[in-house]
This record gives C-alpha cells, structure tokens and sequence, in this order.
DNA sequence: GCCCACGCCGTAAACGTTTACAGCAGAGCC
DNA sequence: GGCTCTGCTGTAAACGTTTACGGCGTGGGC
C-alpha cells in the first residue's frame, strides 16, 4: 500500500514549497505555471489531501454524529434516512451511535464530543436524565435533541406531537360513528406513554366521551405484548369496536388476536396505530395509523445543526412537527385502496 | 463553550511536562505521585483527550466506513445492525455512507480512503465495474466487500448464495405438492435478477418439472411493480399454484393481487418471499420466504475487516453465507404459526 | 535611472498529540 | 566518596496540514 505521497512529495516533485502546493489546492491565487506543476506532481502521484492533518490545523472535521437508540427502530431510521442525504450535501460525513437504550452509552457520546471528532451532534434520547442536562449544558459542540427537553434547557430541540396525533386518531375513530374507543398503551413511565395516555383521556372528554378504565390497557411497545395486552382486553371489554394503540407494533399484535378471535377489521373492531413504521402498510388489513413525523424530524434536526455549524450563535431553537393521519383499511375498510389510488394519494 | 483544555494545560497545571502528561493518560510507567497530580489536573479541566491529534500522529482514526446503496432498505440496515455492535465492540466507530445507487459515489467513497479519515471499509456494491476493481487495488486502506467481485479479485469478501436460496425454495414448494411453480423475477440484468432466474430453471430441471417460459414473469424489485406482474402472469397463466418471487416486496404485491382476485393462500397457490425485510413478517398471510442471511453476511464482513486491522496480511479471504428458508403461512397455512410456537421456533 | 508598489513565493510556526532520546537524581556497590 | 545502574522526567521532533509574515523580483511612474 505504500505510505502515500504528502503535500512535501509534491513540493519536492514540482519545485516548489508545501505552501504554494497548499496554495494551489486550495484555490488561492498562484501563478498560472506554479498551478500547472502542482497540479501535474499531484496527479502523476495521486495525491489526496488528508482529512485528520487538516481537521487538525482547521479544527473542523466535516462530521456529524447521529446517535440513537437502536439502528432497527424504523422511527430512527426514518430520520437517519432524511438526515444524511442533507448532511451529505452540506459536505459532512455522519458518523453512527447506537445507544442500545442505555443512557450510559448516551451520557458516553456526549462526553466524546470532547475527543473533537466530529463538529457537531444529532440525539434522539430515550428520556433526559439530569445528567443529560448537564452535560448538555457543557457540550463542547452544538447539539440538536430529536425529542422533548424541560422548558428553559438551552439547546435546539424538535420535536413530535403525540398529544395532537392522538387526537386526530379519535377524531377520526368517532366520525366512523365509533363510541366505545378503548386505548393499549406502552408503559406509562416512558415519555411517549404517558403523553399518549394522557391525550387519549383529553380527546375522550372533549368528545363527551365517557373515561372508562377498562377501555384502557397498559402492555409495552412490541407485538407479542400488544397480542397479550389485546386478548386481555377483549376478555374485560368485549364490547370495544375501536383501539387505539399506542404504536404500531401494538396495533399488528392486534390485528393478530382480532383476527384470531373472528373479529373483523374495520367492520367489528377499528384500529389505529402510531408511529413510522413501514410495517403499518404490509399488514391485512393496512393499517391506519398515525406518523409523527421522523422523517421531517431528521431533515428538521439536521438543517438546524447545520444552521449552528454556520456560525449562528443565537437563543435555541424549538421546532415541533405536526402529526398526519393517514387512513387505510383498518379503519376505512378494503375499499379505502381503490379510492386512494383513484385519488393519486400516497 | 471556551477552548478545551490541551495536554499543555494540564501539564502547566500539574507541574510537569507534556511528556509525563501524556504518558500518565496512556499508562505508561510513572511515579504514582506524578499521576496523582496529573489525574487531578486532569479531572479538575475536565480534560478529553483530542482525537484528531491522537490519530494525526498514531495514524489510526479508530473509525471504519460502510458504504451501502440506501439506508432505506431493509437488506442493508439488516447488516448495518450486525456490523454496529462488531465495531462497536472492538473499539471503532461507524462512519455511514449512502450512494444512492449511484456508481459514481462508489467510486467517490473508494477514492476518499486516500483522505485517511477511516481505518477501513465494508461496501456493499450495487454491481462491480472496472474502475471498482482498479480502485480497489490500489486502495489505501483494507477493504471487505459484501457481494460477489470476479475470481481473482484480491480483496476479502462476503457473499449471498441466491442460487441455493432459489433451491430450498423450489424445493419446498415442490415438496408441497406444487407443480405449476412460477417465478416473478426482477430485471435480469442485475445481478441478483439473473442468478435467481438461473436458478429457478436450473432447479425445475433438476426437479423433472420443464421449463415453461410463460410461467416467468419479469418485473422489478418494488411492490407496485410486483403487482402489475402477477397480475399479467395470473391472466396468462391462471392454473399456477404456486409463486417464486424473487424478493419480499414482489411477494406482498403478489398477496395483494391474490386476495383482490379471491385465490386463496396458500390453499390455491403458495407464495415464497426472498430477502431479509421484516415486511415478510408483518403481512397476512405471513410469508414464507428465503433469507438471504444479511445479517450474518454484514457480521462476517465486520470480523474480517478487522482481521486486516490487527495485522493479517494474508491472501484474500471469501466467505459465502448459507441462506435459510423460512416456513411460513404463505406455503404452510395458518395454522403454521401455532405449530412454530410450541416448537419455540423464532 | 530610481523608487515604490505589487504579486508570488518560501520560511516557519501552529494545531495537540506521541515518543525517541538524553539528562538527572537517588540507590547500591565497592 | 566515587562509580554505575535504574527509574523518571523533560526536551524536542514528528505526524501533514494551513497560514502569517517577510523577501524578492518585476513593472510602472516620475
């Protein structure tokens, strides 16, 4: 492999000194016949610049780290596939974290910011712990948070909105003529959780919709535990003709057992599921869901860091990205296909 | 956000040299009264050692590039979740790169191995040309390739046995009873096209089932496109019982046209899935299909770039992965599912 | 013909580490 | 007490760039 030819080769090769050849690769004004040889030396001995010698000289490394959860979670993917075609336009390299959801690794990728390998940070955090803050606070690169922070934490944040998405579902649930709505929710002491719950509750009222705690059960955010969460439900209330489940690895779970049990989708029971999965249009029935949003989340994020990386210094920014509905057969029954296509929708 | 503390601040701090400074944070032999001062001053600054520095003089960057066509799909991020933990592990970190199936990019990410700013490369290659080939003789950096390169190449790679996949496929649904078995390919001018239709004759042959031209159908590797094929074939060829197809998104427009038309699945005609989406799992009827151990692949190609890293300098090295036939409901009936679950089966 | 201005270029320092080498203090030996 | 040996430590060079600064040669104005 050699040890690769370096700005002083070339000097040698041309004539010249390592500053004119850095001149000419940098596109300074040089004279025409300095440029020629340079450019000829560098060619013969296909020379490329190296990025650590000038990341260290520039203090920039034109990268990015993302850091996130889990690289399966296709809500993380959906922003990693919007943030790097923005970051890579921008001329940065990304640089991947998986947490594994353990908030010690997270803790780990902010103080490697210090190392200062990369000029700046995109997090998406499972929950934001005090240490989190601090070290927020402290960070030796700017930082964007994909999530939600206490007011008054100084750093840029975007963030989805759950509660309005919620809404939207029942909403929707209660035009079809749906009264007996009950919710499967992930775990209530996780962010998400507990802002589902609360909005479903909210949205009932608004309605004139009685709160029924049976209607309400509490499982976790995958599908065997929404199977399990379903059948419970079904025993206790067999009378719901609409869920709203709190993702959509839940509402597949749900289907399972709807379809298990001879309940059909959307005439006996509706379902709603949340979320970014790309699941949620594969199953039978598809499944009408709501997005909240990763994919804008990413690009918002991304174009935000980037901003800072411009130099702008000022207050942090907030930027909260609008839930969409997106109706299919679950709801609206096997037709819903045949009109959507009619209509040319997405 | 200030700027840093450097092993000169410390040193100054402590009372000794950037030496002592520097051989207490490697642990190398010191007077524990020396470390003692050092560490604190250390602690006191909050100090983090800088990594461009570190890699500027130790020549190694500790970060390893992947570069695959499209985070979007799901073959790819079913690598790229193997590879994480691997590198994650032993210590590197995960620069991505997305070409946008564009060759041109390809060439670029090979090309910018000169820069140094990575230790190492894992590509996944839409289709090997020439210039990928010059490039990676000459690359300046260990290079593991996921895909097939012509024999004679000198660089480690990873590769798939679609051909054996296509095998266990027929064969399955040949065990079934199936006679009619017809394949829904994509474009037989990738490379994956064209293996896969090679190996469906090859295993009808061995089979004694002929091969019968109106029973191929081409399409592409996409769901809309997969259904306008089945379709087509369904009008030629209505007595098939049985689909090949030659990925997982083909399949669900197959499972699409098959329901719309009233053909029952698996009873009136089985399907078979290949790939490593988990869209396979979620859909109704769940489907059947061949993996093509993209995971294992994506490890694999991990443990062999690092190899090269800790020093190996032997001979290229090829490693194929066996793929794995999935039985699902598409070919073995709902009732598959109960069965798998008694068994424990994942 | 002299001087000044200007355009190019080379020298050298700097970015923050690691590490070869030399120096120095103390211990042990005679 | 002088010598050597050992164990730490400091000085300085190096990694490959970028860039401030000063010098030199040319051309133009008087």
């Amino acid at each position: 492999m050699g040890d690769g030819p370096t700005i002083t080769t070339i000097a040698e090769r041309a004539g010249v000194s390592i500053a004119s050849v850095s001149r000419v690769l940098n596109g300074l004004p040089t004279r025409q016949e300095t440029v020629r040889k340079v450019m000829a030396a560098a060619d013969e001995l296909g020379y490329v610049r190296n990025a650590v010698a000038r990341s260290l000289k520039s203090r920039r490394t034109h990268q990015i780290a993302f850091a996130m959860a889990d690289v399966g979670n296709p809500a993380y993917l959906a922003m990693l596939r919007e943030i790097q075609p923005v970051l890579k336009a921008a001329g940065y390299r990304l640089v991947l974290h998986s947490t594994d959801a353990v908030v010690a690794d997270e803790i780990d990728v902010l103080h490697s910011l210090g190392e200062r390998y990369v000029d700046g940070l995109i997090m998406s955090p499972l929950r934001v712990t005090d240490t989190h803050l601090q070290m927020l606070a402290t960070a030796r690169a700017p930082v964007v948070i994909i999530g939600s922070v206490p007011d008054g934490t100084r750093v840029d944040n975007v963030r989805a909105d759950s509660r309005t998405g919620v809404r939207l579902a029942v909403d929707h649930l209660y035009a079809l003529g749906r009264r007996r709505i009950a919710m499967v929710n992930g775990p209530l002491d996780t962010v998400p959780g507990a802002a589902r719950g609360a909005a479903y509750r909210e949205a009932l009222t608004d309605l004139g919709l009685p709160y029924d705690e049976n209607l309400v059960q509490i499982g976790d955010f995958y599908r065997e535990e929404g199977r399990r969460a379903v059948a419970e439900l079904l025993a206790r209330a067999p009378e719901v003709d609409a869920l709203m489940c709190a993702n959509d690895l839940i509402a597949l779970g749900a289907l399972d057992v709807l379809r298990a049990k001879g309940r059909r989708v959307p005439e006996d029971v509706a379902v709603v599921g949340m979320d970014d999965t790309d699941l949620a249009a594969a199953s039978w029935p598809s499944l009408t869901r709501v997005s909240l949003g990763s994919a804008e989340r990413g690009k918002a994020a991304a174009e935000l860091l980037l901003e800072r990386l411009q130099g702008d210094d000022g207050d942090p920014k907030r930027v909260t990205v609008a839930p969409r509905l997106a109706i299919r057969a679950s709801t609206a029954g096997p037709d819903y296909e045949r009109t959507q296509r009619k209509e040319g929708g997405a």
